[in-house]
DNA sequence: AGCGCTACCGTTAGCGCTAACAACACCGCG
DNA sequence: CGCGGTGTTGTTAGCGCTAACGGTAGCGCT
């Protein structure tokens, strides 16, 4: 950009000193009204904006958060994204928004780069780094919130879905509408909130008494092929199964095009759950029953809990636990709906 | 953040001045490789991460480019979003992405604070601004890029879709498979891509000799419900419409939500052509016949004209004008595809 | 007159880094 | 031995802003 116009150009302008300037472009307010016009004057005339990082080096605060994010053209995390900057935006911060591209590496990179960038915050939303490495971030940077992750260590800076009890609503829809043998579709493997959906989906099948076979449990890419080769792998290995559910909505519409495929009515032959109820979940056919979470509260309350921290815990700093919601459409309909067909 | 280390704290705990340290990070090869050792080794324990803010205040450079879209959440700004990143990243470049919310307001805030961050140079994607108002603010800030959106005042800043050839491509489709009452659900009045396609759009009905209605043309938000809302006025005014052509595949899908709720076969009874080629368009049912365009290519050109005008223009700095593409799917078939059913 | 008070504005120093130059040692060379 | 060169390190002076304190003028009051 062409050199800028400093403060000290507005005050020799303004026949002021630049600190009077600064005082004028803070709103502060021990100075006189005549020359805080005159300052603003000249502030309008010459286009001066202040610059940031001057400020940022002089106050050591940004203003500015930073939130790292597998991937954003994932309609789940773009949400988190809209969730985290509508509330940062209200508390007069921005937000510095990474990709890591659902790669660890990346991940570190652009943890490093947050650093330099001396944001005041920071949000990792479904962190896929391991225990040890996220843990020695977390302490070394005390204000940061955990999305979807929490740590042995210190389950205070976590914003969470209640992933096993969403696995436990599903899985207990399946079995109050006829189904007992259940497939679970659960999604990469390192993935914690698929241990956690996992958890709620055995515990569903011990409390109602149905053996679980482990073998009816497929990880699977989380996305619409990931969804369609694992449907696919799964149903041919395991004929027995009628119904799945998915680690998440993209994987459910997978499921649904691989029956489409091997001409499986859905959901007669299969009974197809989803996960988080995106946009998309109510705009395929067979609009799809879903675990619906909350993503732009999930941003929202993560920026909450972060400012708190920041200053100072005044009031909450209480970890946040998100309830699922089932949300019952025609990919796995209710009793009634069912009977009514 | 907790009081960081400084730059002065590795040379004293490393025995050499500030200057040297700096040279090291900085992988200039005036040092020898002895204190080169000595240095990093104090950098790794002490876990000392410079200061982007004071560096960038010393070299006048931030290294950081500013990115505006109307809606992460969008799909297809998403997509525009990772092709900015990818490129960006691959050139050792930041991100600062900023959402308007659709709000010119908003839009006018963002970009003064992106100012204020001293980013290098900004990529603008889908301004709503006026024209007067972008034109200021590209006439400041030399380093500016714009995605779907050119300035009469300045042409070579601009990375489009040809959008007419889209229009044209889409409405030509349909006249080819038979159709002459072709409605046109052209998005919001204040779209500039909406009006390019309303172009594309008459000029085909007028090559093929088709007089072509006005109140054809039906204005709607560019997304699900203003599609399906636009769809059921549209059609229930004109029920001698056999064919939409619609803004975007969001819009595209409600109508084709609306057609099931009026009861009318798509696409027997009313064709549907898409824009973008989003994720979704090939999900639903049936899947959109829709003019693709490449939406990480849009972003990832931008950066490239962007960083070829910062460096001074050696090579390129041309403006790019993507090509779409006709996808055909059931929505709207082609002539053999119509012929089988 | 002299006191303290308030309102306003300026001065100084420094945030953490780097550009530009200066300085120094050490080498080979005539 | 003195010269210029090369390789390595240090010094100085900012980048543009603000925190903290200092100063001054004008007021009412005793």
């Amino acid at each position: 950009m062409p050199d800028r116009v400093t403060i000290a150009d507005v005050a020799r302008e303004a026949g002021v000193s630049s600190m009077t300037v600064s005082r004028v472009i803070n709103n502060k307010d021990d100075v006189s009204p005549t020359t805080r016009q005159r300052v603003l004057a000249v502030v309008e005339r010459l286009g001066y904006r202040p610059s940031g990082i001057a400020r940022s080096l002089a106050t050591r605060r940004t203003r500015t958060l930073g939130l790292i994010v597998p991937d954003v053209a994932n309609p789940f995390f773009s949400d988190v994204v809209r969730g985290v900057e509508h509330v940062a935006y209200a508390q007069g911060y921005h937000v510095f928004l990474c990709n890591t591209g659902e790669n660890p590496e990346r991940e570190l990179a652009v943890l490093q780069s947050l650093e330099e960038k001396r944001v005041d915050g920071l949000v990792i939303c479904s962190s896929r780094l391991e225990e040890a490495e996220l843990q020695a971030f977390v302490e070394r940077n005390r204000f940061t919130v955990l999305v979807n992750r929490r740590l042995a260590s210190d389950r205070r800076h976590s914003v969470m879905v209640d992933d096993e009890g969403g696995g436990r609503l599903a899985t207990q829809h399946l079995l109050a509408t006829g189904h007992q043998a259940i497939g679970f579709l659960s999604g990469p493997p390192a993935s914690h909130s698929g241990k956690s959906r996992a958890r709620g989906y055995y515990t569903a099948l011990e409390t109602a008494g149905i053996p679980s076979n482990p073998s009816w449990r497929h990880p699977c890419a989380p996305d619409v092929q990931g969804g369609q080769a694992a449907t696919r792998e799964l149903l041919s290995a395991h004929p027995e199964l009628t119904a799945l559910f998915c680690y998440n909505d993209l994987v459910a519409v997978g499921a649904l095009q691989a029956c489409a495929d091997l001409g499986l009515d859905v959901p007669r032959d299969v009974a197809i759950v989803g996960y988080d109820d995106i946009p998309l979940s109510a705009l395929v056919t067979p609009p799809l029953t879903t675990c619906r979470v909350a993503r732009d509260e999930l941003g929202g309350r993560a920026v909450q809990l972060l400012l708190e921290n920041i200053d100072g815990c005044q009031s909450g700093c209480e970890p946040v636990l998100l309830q699922p919601a089932l949300i019952i459409r025609a990919s796995a309909p209710g009793r009634a709906q069912e009977e009514s067909q």
